[in-house]
DNA sequence: CGAAAACACGAGCGATCGCTCGTATTTCCC
DNA sequence: GGGAAATACGAGCGATCGCTCGTGTTTTCG
């Protein structure tokens, strides 16, 4: 029934990284549905023959690029939320710390939406998704939780869902942007999250500047 | 060369009535690449051969619902905008009486987002939608305008995107919540976009509450 | 009424795409 | 060295999908 993994030579592992490599210049230029294994094929020099001899299907490439990718997010977050205390420091500082790598993350891998952000994506990737979703929306949780502590469980929740898709609804305006327009975008995201989230850090009747 | 456009029945009418509402419920489900014409003409009710009756191709059926939208688009956003002093009414009144119809228009018309927040968007559907988008950009920066004078216009033209972009990503996470949840969540939206929006509407130095 | 146009049907054509398979070459390892 | 496994190739199979076409029915209109 399961067919036992092969020993992969170095020119084979290689090959798996340049086919991957291929596949995400090409999720990104058509989108997943639109592209082709041929084109992959192509785009990484290889035969359809050879593509095949190292992933399965259509979706086992797919899957493999979003293992990478989760992979590289996952050392994202780590970088921007890992020892930032979001009790202590100063709002603007907080949001420059954990806004500015994911940024940049998304700056260095422009597939990654392209293959995320899609409505028609099968089952299996969301699944590979979800993991670093949920790892973020804890992450968000915590801060929120460390900030305003006075907040609702529920209310928290929903305070953390809006920051997410605020953030993630204003990466693609940024990563679209020309370059001389990304540094004043990503200013105006942390405004966006900033004055969002800085009443809610005041308990009531607190009227500090 | 260009075929005579034909002389359409009331049950033709009515046929391609149904065919758009049943491409809405298709592309709805499945995304635009993903639907077959095919399962459009069984979820209408009619033949594949009758549905080439009423539009050319694939592309035509979504052209014609993008009119349709376009054309539902333009009311909601008319009864949004028309006759709302965006420089005299308060801040949250000003955002009740824009977002609420534009809300109601999307939770009326589930198709729609399915459609136009594809990437790989044909280009004729992307020119289709184009004009309301720019009218939407237009009354956007009129009401920045309007409440923040002093902001020179690079930074207006910014201010307006980002009001547009984190409207349109709140939007999903709306529609798709439960009912109880609709009503807190477009609340969220509406504090997102007034206190990214309240600081510009004061010039510097002035402290007003 | 009668002819022309519009409407309706559904089998199937042509093209595309994911993927296979037979074969040839290279690398590993004893 | 030599056999096995891994790598490489590309023509083409099978399935799918957008769309056509031949045929038959209903509506319109003089």
């Amino acid at each position: 029934m399961t067919e036992r993994p092969r020993r992969r030579q170095a020119r084979g592992q290689q090959r798996m990284v340049e086919i991957l490599d291929a596949a995400a210049r090409v999720f990104a230029r058509s989108g997943y549905e639109t592209a082709t294994t041929n084109a992959i094929a192509a785009e990484a020099g290889v035969s359809p023959g050879s593509l095949y001899q190292f992933f399965a299907n259509k979706e086992a490439i797919a899957h493999a690029l979003a293992d990478r990718f989760v992979t590289a997010m996952r050392t994202a977050h780590e970088e921007a939320f890992a020892g930032v205390d979001a009790a202590a420091l100063p709002l603007p500082e907080l949001l420059d710390r954990v806004i500015d790598p994911i940024v940049a993350f998304n700056l260095a891998n422009p597939g990654f939406k392209a293959l995320f952000a899609r409505p028609d994506m099968p089952e299996g990737l969301a699944a590979a998704a979800r993991p670093i979703q949920e790892s973020l929306f804890g992450r968000v949780m915590g801060i929120v939780a460390d900030r305003a502590p006075a907040l609702p469980p529920e209310e928290r929740v929903r305070t953390a869902r809006v920051l997410i898709q605020v953030f993630q609804a204003m990466i693609p305006l940024i990563t679209a942007a020309p370059e001389p327009e990304r540094g004043p975008l990503t200013v105006e995201l942390k405004h966006v999250l900033g004055r969002y989230l800085d009443p809610l850090t005041r308990l009531p009747g607190d009227d500090t500047p």
